[in-house]
RNA sequence: GCCAGGUUAGCCAAGUGGAACGGCGGCCGUCUCGAAAACGGCUACGCGCAAGCGUGCAGGGGUUCGAAUCCCUUACCUGGCGCCA
């Protein structure tokens, strides 16, 4: 949710945000409605405020016996009117909020203007793309041949994009894990396994409504939704509550299994594990104070960009267009992977500063004194390590001549062996 | 799943049909060379330039001229019973 200042004193702020991501809203009926919302507050505080005077009436001229029948009469009166009053507020407020809720973020200057992924900008490229003396395979046939991967029977299990890890894969996958949340512990993360599934005010206060339906599952006949990632668990956390400002930036690792429907992902990737309905991801989700939140998002990249060469991973890091990013996020990098089998950069990590998108959605604020007004705070978040796609790019790029994989240095003291 | 008791402001907490007690913590002021103590004010959210007005007692509905208070319902918390890896 943005700011309702902005919506009242600079709508041409976010008409020029909604063309740069290029996205249809009715922006007038939002302004509009905005204006009769006011309106209408006021009319009813005053409704309201004869209500008092008349209730404070009756009470007086019962202690002193008098006769209350007109001032009853008069109260019923405006009872009525407050009452049509109220549902009349109500339906605008309704409108407003469920507009409101639906426009996207505003739109860091940085961030390059483009109508799609063609105008993210490379920022930078680490590490040397192996080269290869013999006819390489992709992950889904190494996986095949050394039975580290049952998509048929996962097919019959579950359907299309599921996937049973085997045998020496769920080890290398724990050890992804592991090395994770040890790399992020080390640098003071605090660890959190959330919930995996959440109720609906939680889940709309981390994504866009609309988003709902090609992403996120239901559980039938609960008020329940599978994470897509730990992030939806993580912001909602500290939904409704004030953090004290010196315990800013809280910077939470979070570990969980992340559920996609990929709704409109149809024909892309279709084999393999490299986009599935299930996966496990550690992830980086800060809280941060607003003026500080620039800097936590650099350094989260960094962090991520760590991780990759530690594990000796080659990437280069995209700066998402305006167009590419997601609803929530006023600017976005991610770091594509190189994947010797697709000889290709693929996306692997996502970083976003939600400024107080989020936070205003979930009521985070914060303050360094209790007499103090209360701000919204910002929230970011990072993939630290998604590891269905991490498997792909160690499988392809540490694949040898006969038919192996090599482990990742950092990974060996985890999986207890070097080659698979 | 059943039964009982809860949910009031940053924290604690009173209030069982008629204007949200009080305390703690915090901020400002008076006093002081300075501080402490004492005293006074402020300390949820909305609208408004402001004065001010309104809202707010877990969420939603109802009864009533009037609801924190009575009724229904949902969520969550604490016990007890049941079931259970």
């Amino acid at each position: 949710m943005l700011d309702p200042k902005i919506i009242k004193d600079n709508p041409q702020r976010i008409r020029d945000m909604l063309k740069a991501r290029a996205v249809e809203f009715n922006l007038d009926e939002l302004v509009e409605s905005d204006q009769k919302r006011r309106d209408l507050i006021l009319k009813t505080d005053e409704m309201r405020k004869k209500k008092n005077q008349v209730a404070i009436e009756i009470s007086q001229k019962k202690k002193s016996g008098d006769d209350i029948s007109p001032s009853l009469a008069e109260m019923k009166n405006i009872s009525g009117e407050l009452a049509k009053l109220e549902s009349l507020q109500g339906e605008i407020e309704k409108k407003y909020s469920n507009l409101a809720l639906t426009i996207p973020n505003l739109i860091h200057e940085s961030v390059p203007i483009g109508k799609d992924e063609t105008a993210n900008i490379e920022i930078k490229k680490w590490g040397t793309i192996p080269k290869f003396d013999f006819k390489i395979n992709d992950h889904i046939d190494i996986s095949a041949n050394l039975d580290l991967v049952d998509l048929e029977r996962a097919a019959k299990v579950a359907g299309a994009r599921f996937y049973y890890l085997k045998n020496d894969l769920v080890r290398l996958n724990q050890s992804l894990i592991h090395y994770a949340l040890d790399f992020l512990a080390e640098k003071n993360y605090s660890l959190v396994q959330p919930p995996y599934m959440i109720n609906r005010q939680s889940m709309e206060g981390a994504i866009i409504a609309d988003d709902f339906e090609e992403v996120i599952y239901k559980i039938d006949n609960e008020d329940l939704y599978m994470i897509g990632t730990s992030e939806h668990a993580m912001a909602a956390m500290r939904s409704d509550e004030i953090i004290e400002g010196k315990d800013l930036p809280l910077r939470f690792a979070g570990v969980s299994p992340c559920f996609r429907k990929e709704a409109g992902a149809h024909g892309r990737d279709q084999k393999g594990i490299f986009r599935v309905h299930q996966f496990d991801k550690i992830e980086q989700f800060v809280f941060a104070r607003p003026e500080e939140s620039w800097k936590e998002h650099e350094r989260m990249l960094s962090v991520a960009e760590e991780f990759y060469q530690k594990l000796e991973i080659p990437y280069k890091v995209m700066l998402l267009s305006s167009a590419d990013m997601g609803k929530v996020s006023a600017k976005t990098y991610d770091i594509e992977a190189w994947m010797a089998g697709q000889n290709a950069y693929r996306e692997i990590v996502s970083c976003s500063n939600c400024l107080d998108y989020q936070a205003r959605r979930l009521k985070i604020r914060f303050r360094d004194k209790t007499n103090e007004e209360t701000q919204y705070l910002h929230t970011l978040n990072s993939t630290l390590v998604a590891t269905s796609r991490v498997l792909v790019s160690i499988m392809e790029n540490f694949q040898t001549n006969d038919g192996h994989i090599v482990i990742p240095k950092v990974l060996q003291k985890y999986m207890g062996k070097n080659i698979i």
